[in-house]
DNA sequence: TCATTTTTTGTAGATTATTTACAATTGCAA
DNA sequence: TTGCAATTGTAAATAATCTACAAAAAATGA
């Protein structure tokens, strides 16, 4: 093995670490997402996604699978779904999302 | 091409925007790497590592590439190397990573 | 159309997180 | 031990986020 491919055998250990830790604030996702902080919190007060909030009035925390959620949600409204025909559509989609992470964090 | 298969590739081509957009404070950089923080604004002081900080006074934000070299930075400083002996071993690994990121951003 | 509901958006005041800039402490090598 | 490298502490200011109110806009259905 080259020393090159060595490389990034580690990159790729690594990333997978990385989606594991990966911890993301509001802004951070509103940014990655293009949904405004406002409106990520309405969908959170109307139970359609989640964050890792560890005690009300500390600021919101999102991991890779929620921020998963929030682009898969956003892509059906755009398809024009509404938010409660979202969730419903979602659960099926929901699940392989969650298999493929954890394939990647597991390395499976 | 199963479904499952299509879904899996939807989820991959996401991932690469997902890195492209990834943008993370400070305190999230911390958690992450498990460096205080008041050692990563140090380094920066320094010189040895960078943000895309917009103006003075606001926060610091990280990209992957940023959080890729703070990871390695930490490597060295674990293998015995000084903040400056890192810096001066780093640059052929930094360019390696680079080459990788671009890679997976730009899908080649 | 009109009324009702859903969804998004605005904002004030309080709280949390981060900033800079000072300095103190610790660790290490000559 | 002396000097430099590196980490850590902290106060006061600012930035970002919080909740809780409400208003505006968009979709739905009679």
């Amino acid at each position: 093995m080259s020393d090159n491919n060595k490389v990034q055998d580690e990159n790729h250990s690594f990333d997978t670490e990385f989606l594991e830790k990966l911890i993301v604030g509001i802004g951070e996702v509103s940014k990655i997402t293009n949904i405004p902080t406002r409106q990520l919190r309405y969908w959170e007060d109307k139970k359609i996604i989640s964050s890792l909030t560890e005690e009300e009035g500390k600021n919101r925390r999102y991991n890779y699978k929620n921020i998963k959620k929030i682009l898969l949600i956003k892509e059906l409204l755009d398809e024009g779904y509404s938010l409660d025909g979202a969730v419903k559509k979602i659960e099926k989609r929901i699940q392989m999302i969650e298999s493929s992470i954890s394939k990647i964090i597991n390395k499976q």
